[in-house]
DNA sequence: TTTTGAGTTGTTCGA
DNA sequence: GTCGAACAACTCAAA
């Protein structure tokens, strides 16, 4: 009987995997998962990611034991310890699914040669993305920059393939390599300071599973409306399971995708249509990074490369208050905070804290991609360089330069009665709901009976916005008159 | 090759 | 309080 490795990487999950059912149906599997952040690039596994990483291994080595099989942990270079495990347990082939970040396609293309060389037969599936990146082209052959077209580019290709089912056995090989403990990986952090997101988070192939019924069973209806609100579940919290690939994308496709059918009024269909449109925008952060590897560290937008950022000498200690969500702002602070806590920020106040950092501190927008890097457990390159670049004014379909958003307005809009910013600003709880975001504007007394001193219980405001929305528009206005 | 229509997520100002 | 217009110019993608 063959024996096939898989090897396990931003795919810890079961079911819906192509590479999996590949080797389940050849003969003997042995599943391995190997650490080497050395060969991540500029980009290996923030901090935030490790502790997650550490559960969802736990996780998926127990769902195989269950099968009868167990997991091979390994550190160490890839294609080194893939020649090892081969030769320990006679595989002759290796499979996995494809990334797509510029560092892994380097390193997997040597992998494959040089697996090649040693007589191993290595085969890649696709199990992370709905289309393949060079599958979407304009009609000029040439990668789309802009969203819309791209979007309506996908909706003519044929619907993605439902997803497959777990295998429900699996051939143990006739030996096993040896596999390191988990432990002995190091993903956890020596200071125990993931708490908030032990709390927060359920990681695996399980914890995945689950939130996508819960949301598909229900906010998915007002996904359009309520995905704006920070203080309620009104978004799938998918992206962690996502980028992790405990929940396979067909499998979250075609969740929602079922939700579109039948319903007459409208209204469901519209809001399961509008999540669909968000993991287009996935697939379209997968095109651009494969097609643009240049981007997590550069503008896809050239002329932004010379843009006069300010000197981080100077920015130094806006980037921190930021970061500690001490800008005197409380949408933004909340946001920060919460991020620190859970290691996830809501979407709508990603965007606010976004355009916070870049245009009201005028600092880099990679500084901002760095700290999301480390703090996000569902940082993921593709979507995180998207996101920033688009904050930025830099990236595709980038806000035009006049679009900066007002904390306060923003905060007053998506936070009306100021659950989010009292849950994770405490100090502010007894602010009345009118100054609640904009507490340097309360009357001395209201601020008094709210037991608050600006400037001891909470920051004083870094920036003045109405000033500092003028410097940027002035700053942007030097690159918007400049030649590509 | 040239032309044309359009482009995730906002804010401010003045009527 | 509400509403529409202005905020620039550019680049993309398709016809």
């Amino acid at each position: 009987m063959p024996t096939t490795i898989v090897w396990f990487r931003q795919d810890l999950r079961l079911a819906d995997h192509p590479a999996l059912s590949f080797a389940a149906e050849r003969g003997a599997v042995v599943p391995a998962f190997i650490w080497s952040p050395e060969e991540e690039g500029d980009w290996p596994v923030g901090a935030a990611r490790r502790w997650w990483l550490h559960q969802s291994l736990g996780k998926l080595a127990h769902s195989l034991e269950q099968l009868g099989t167990r997991l091979i942990l390994r550190r160490g270079n890839a294609l080194d310890t893939l020649k090892q495990l081969a030769k320990a347990c006679h595989a002759d082939t290796i499979v996995w699914h494809r990334r797509y970040e510029p560092a892994a396609i380097e390193r997997d293309k040597r992998v494959k040669r040089g697996l090649a060389d040693a007589g191993i037969d290595a085969r890649s599936f696709n199990g992370h993305l709905l289309f393949e990146p060079w599958e979407l082209q304009t009609q000029q052959g040439r990668p789309y920059q802009v969203f819309t077209p791209y979007y309506k580019a996908m909706q003519h290709f044929p619907e993605p393939d439902a997803p497959e089912p777990a295998p429900e056995r699996l051939d143990a090989p006739m030996k096993w390599p040896r596999s390191d403990a988990l432990d002995d990986l190091q993903l956890m952090p020596t200071i125990k300071w993931y708490g908030g997101m032990a709390e927060a988070w359920v990681p695996g192939e399980q914890g995945g599973a689950k939130q996508l019924k819960r949301f598909v069973e229900d906010p998915i209806g007002d996904y359009l409306d309520e995905r704006n609100n920070p203080s309620v579940v009104g978004t799938s919290r998918l992206s962690p399971y996502l980028h992790h690939g405990e929940v396979g994308i067909r499998q979250a496709w075609h969740a929602a995708r079922k939700r579109t059918a039948g319903n007459a009024g409208g209204t469901l269909k519209n809001n399961a249509l509008g999540y669909l449109r968000e993991l287009a925008w996935r697939e379209f952060g997968y095109h651009l990074l494969y097609h643009f590897p240049r981007t997590p560290n550069h503008p896809l937008r050239e002329k932004y490369a010379g843009f006069p950022w300010i000197d981080m000498r100077q920015g130094r200690h806006w980037l921190e208050a930021w970061q500690q969500g001490k800008t005197g702002y409380p949408i933004v602070d909340a946001g920060m905070r919460e991020l620190w806590h859970t290691g996830w920020m809501h979407n709508r106040v990603r965007m606010i804290v976004a355009s916070f950092l870049v245009k009201d501190l005028l600092i880099d927008w990679r500084e901002g991609a760095r700290w999301f890097w480390d703090t996000l457990v569902d940082a993921d390159l593709a979507n995180n360089t998207l996101g920033w670049q688009w904050a930025g004014g830099c990236g595709a379909d980038a806000a035009p330069y006049f679009r900066i958003f007002n904390p306060t307005l923003q905060g007053e809009k998506f936070d009306k009665h100021g659950e989010y910013v009292r849950r994770w600003c405490p100090e502010l709880k007894e602010v009345p709901d009118k100054y609640l975001h904009k507490p340097w504007a309360a009357p001395p007394l209201a601020l008094k009976q709210a037991g608050v001193t600006l400037g001891e219980d909470y920051p004083e405001p870094i920036v003045d916005h109405k000033e500092a929305r003028e410097r940027a528009l002035d700053a942007l206005s030097q690159v918007s008159s400049k030649d590509d």
